[in-house]
RNA sequence: GUCCCCAUCAUCUAGCGGCCUAGGAUACCGGGUUUUCAUCCCGGCGGCAGGGGUUCAAAUCCCCUUGGGGACACCA
């Protein structure tokens, strides 16, 4: 039975780097139908906070990284004492200065075979003695981590290679304490743009962040597992199907530099893909966010009427913030117009044409709106071209955008019209 | 500085001795579709860090150099 665990340290939120450790662990364990166990690492006492406890968990949640355990490292704190003593008793740990120091042997070396680097070799005298328990009594990560991992039985560590020169301290200390050694997968870091490991002055490195910055989770999710791992020529994957493809072979050995620019191109895939009910309800509270839409306002749209807009400018949307601010036109709000609009009384006219038009439509379907818009131009002698970016500039206030007869239709006749007399 | 790891287009990567004149994706640049933009489709640009070996054959194996990253706490 393959366990496995992600031990962050509530010392902050999740970022992408620990994400990115988590969802390896997950897929690894989801794949090979083991047990996904969440540790959080709080001997710190310093450091630790419930606030950032929650924030990890929330972040998890979000990108579906369910845990089938959890625990709290200080609640092991016995076992770790137990542990320390039985190593003192067996001479194999000693006393200086109030600490508890582990012998490293003077001769031999010392063999990771690790599943995604191969073998790597230390020679004890680059170990040096270490301290297990501090002289306040408190143990130390690299001791701490081995008896835990050992009693939860664990079979794989898979961790960031930052972890690569802890690893033959601890494999001292397995064999010191009789457990049987795990395997060991060290991931590959994540770089920032300038090559350097990803921190907080790369930019946003917090995964509940880019949900703030409307990404959908399995995009994030999917993102995060294409930084270091792949399966042939493959870019899209939804969480299913990485669950079912995700091997410890597909994963590369170097460094991969967070590129966002790839992000937004994949979240854009997703949002695409997705269910446009979840699309509504997800857009909402970024409509909702620093704008002239109110919750009552939303909630009187109208549901075909998001359904249809949400459905017309996703293609358009590499992120929520941009489908939430140009879903706005649906409402009966003043509209920022990219230009300004100035017709001569030529263009005054087939818009009123098209005022009066719009009146004699039945069903305000885009197809009848074409029908009637189309032949008012025509009696004018105009014809489409010659208005349409204007009437666009009216109504949505950008020159870009979907069909006009769509735009108008899920708009709707009212605002339409109302918006078309702005600009007589 | 010492130790460890890594090395294919700008970026993510495929490649695990012959299928490679190195494939895909993002980005970028064209073209098509569109009233416009986006989507979509087609095309283009662009790389095996360098040098030695091994081999009939090397992006793939070995060594060196260079470059990059990481670790060197009574932090985790």
């Amino acid at each position: 039975m393959i366990r496995v665990r992600f031990a962050p340290s509530p010392t902050g939120y999740l970022h992408v780097g620990g994400a990115r450790t988590a969802l390896f662990n997950w897929l690894f364990a989801r794949h090979n139908k083991g047990t996904f166990i969440l540790r959080i690492e709080d001997t710190d006492q310093e450091r630790s906070t419930e606030a950032s406890i929650g924030e990890i968990t929330e972040a998890m949640q979000w990108l579906g990284i369910s845990w089938d355990e959890y625990y709290r490292q200080t609640e092991h704190s016995k076992r770790h004492q137990q542990a320390a003593q039985e190593l003192m008793d067996r001479r194999l740990a000693y006393e200086h200065d109030g600490a508890w120091w582990f012998r490293v042997p003077e001769q031999g070396k010392i063999t990771i075979h690790d599943a995604l680097l191969g073998d790597i070799s230390f020679r004890h005298e680059q170990l040096k003695d270490f301290v297990i328990r501090r002289s306040d009594g408190s143990f130390v990560y690299n001791f701490v981590v081995v008896v835990d991992d050992a009693d939860m039985r664990i079979t794989h560590v898979i961790r960031g290679d930052d972890h690569v020169t802890n690893t033959p301290r601890q494999i001292l200390l397995y064999r010191a304490l009789e457990k049987p050694l795990p395997q060991f997968a060290h991931l590959p870091m994540i770089l920032g743009p300038d090559r350097t490991r990803l921190s907080k002055r790369h930019g946003v490195t917090s995964v509940l962040q880019y949900r703030r910055r409307g990404f959908l989770p399995e995009a994030m999710v999917n993102f995060l597992a294409r930084l270091g791992w792949s399966y042939g020529d493959q870019e899209v994957f939804t969480r299913d199907q990485l669950v079912e493809l995700f091997t410890l072979q597909g994963v590369g050995s170097s460094a991969a530099v967070f590129d966002e620019v790839k992000l937004h191109w994949i979240n854009q895939q997703h949002i695409k893909a997705a269910n446009l009910d979840r699309i509504v309800e997800l857009v909402k509270p970024f409509a909702l966010k620093n704008d002239l839409i109110t919750e009552t306002m939303w909630d009187q749209a109208g549901k075909d009427r998001l359904l249809t807009g949400a459905r017309l400018l996703r293609d358009r949307s590499k992120t929520f913030a941009d489908l939430a601010s140009s879903i706005r036109i649906l409402f009966p709000i003043p509209i920022e117009k990219e230009e300004e609009v100035v017709l001569s009384q030529h263009k005054k006219d087939l818009v009123q044409a098209i005022i009066d038009a719009l009146d004699t439509v039945q069903e305000f379907t885009p197809k009848n709106v074409q029908e009637a818009i189309r032949t008012a131009l025509k009696e004018k002698g105009a014809g489409l071209r010659d208005i349409a970016h204007d009437c666009r500039m009216a109504i949505t206030g950008t020159g870009v955008g979907p069909g006009l007869f769509d735009m108008m239709s899920v708009i709707g006749r009212d605002l339409v019209k109302s918006r078309l007399k702005e600009i007589l």
